[in-house]
DNA sequence: CAGTGGTCTAGACCACGCT
DNA sequence: GCGTGGTCTAGACCACTGT
């Protein structure tokens, strides 16, 4: 039963009461809650009140429910790990130091299984908006290559990105052709075909909850945020010439984990 | 009013309504929504209908609701960013090479204005678990020092963290003693006080929603993840003996932004 | 078929914020 | 005082999942 007394409201009394069992690991992931009648007739509550703690723990993202099956505890273990050193690892297979490249299928690193992964892409002549003319140093309105991607892992949804490239500098060449994809080394790889050798990758990571149209290609459930990566690809001496954006990178947060190895000099 | 021939669920599609004008920036931050009262008659529904629609827009953070005032369109630009330069600058200003330290304070870089910034901590010794004697590859019950840290930005909680230390690395040493806390140029600063020059610093970002308590401590708002970071601080000549580890360290996603910077060999 | 969660109604009282 | 959102009730029908 609820405590009438208490300040807290009822349905938080009973959230209260169902999140302790699944914070200690009494109930594991893939256990099945008490159904909404059970609950209603243990707490001597009304159905509107279970679904309101129902409901704030699924927002928390500890359970997720489905109609005619039951609530159940949500597995919280990400397991895919996407590490930094990915795009070293392609800058030394690109002159050659090393046989296999990293990227190419947004694989997370060499020696992965590529069947697991696959890809589908579209491509389009746009024009240059603020933020991605911000993005790349060229001015609103220039014309760019729009790249679209939606990665699959076990042909499960993992990853959508937009990757932008200034039209001038693909115009006609093989990187614009989405044919070629998906490219060895991937976009380090094409840009030094291109003849622009990536010195500087910078990666700004933001979290949020995903847009229903996200939430719907991605298949996250409620309560499961979304990792969105803008990354930036640089060359030139200082290191401070854009060549390539990929803005809206976005990742469900209960399935990847972002590494970043920041090395310090001795 | 909603169209009832609709398969789309009377409370979808009036969420539907109000997420249009949001996203087309037409409701800008700030811009208060109709009552619910004003909700039902316009859309010919009843109240629990249309608190659900009010309820998903809420969760997928695009809005706040306030208590005797209404709904209101949030604010969804984050303003501090952390960049992974500030290690490379603490271990310069170590090194003494630059004059001003980066952190200390967990602040995101040099030439900031410190007393926008304030530190509570707490420290004990405490035994490892298995995640932190994973972390700092020593045996679990291994004694530590543990750290607790909640930063403040212009009096506003912006990030809690833990922070350890092997016990046998600090007993007795400056370095665990609280009052020496802001310490300039952070944990890298205070390893080398202790022999310990930190080669590499490896983090790894997730994203999930708040616990209650985090949610309380950090004032986060219904609708908005948190970024969660795990760091390791390495050292010795193949810059993989840890030294530090901090795990949970936790940002309001609303707020922060984290940029990585990865250089690539010339 | 029975049991589950999903949607929806009408109505009530309360706590908060402002005038 | 009045309008706002927060909590809660009893009851209904629907859609989905399993046997």
């Amino acid at each position: 039963m609820t405590d009438p007394l208490s300040d807290r409201p009822a349905y938080r009394q009973v959230a209260d009461r169902l999140r302790s069992p699944i914070d200690s690991g009494e109930w594991p992931a893939g256990h099945k809650l008490p159904s909404e009648s059970e609950l209603m007739e243990q707490f001597g509550v009304s159905r509107v009140t279970v679904r309101l703690a129902v409901g704030a723990l699924r927002a928390e993202g500890l359970i997720l429910t489905r109609q005619g099956r039951g609530s159940f505890v949500r597995d919280r273990e990400a397991n895919r790990r996407i590490t930094s050193t990915r795009y070293q690892h392609d800058a030394r297979y690109v002159a050659g130091r090393v046989a296999e490249p990293a990227t190419g299928f947004g694989a997370s690193g060499p020696n992965e299984d590529r069947s697991r992964y696959r890809l589908e892409r579209s491509f389009h002549e746009e024009r240059a908006n603020q933020q991605v003319a911000d993005l790349l140093a060229i001015s609103v309105g220039d014309p760019v290559l729009e790249r679209r991607y939606l990665y699959f892992v076990d042909e499960r949804p993992e990853q959508v990105s937009t990757s932008y490239l200034p039209m001038e500098l693909v115009r006609d060449t093989p990187v614009a052709d989405p044919a070629n994809e998906p490219w060895p080394g991937g976009t380090i790889a094409q840009l030094a075909s291109l003849g622009r050798s990536v010195t500087r990758v910078v990666e700004s990571v933001r979290a949020r909850m995903p847009t229903p149209a996200e939430a719907s290609t991605l298949r996250v459930a409620a309560g499961v945020p979304v990792l969105v990566v803008t990354r930036r690809m640089l060359t030139g001496p200082d290191r401070d010439q854009p060549v390539e954006a990929a803005v809206d990178i976005v990742l469900p947060a209960d399935r990847v984990v972002l590494d970043y190895v920041v090395d310090l000099e001795e």
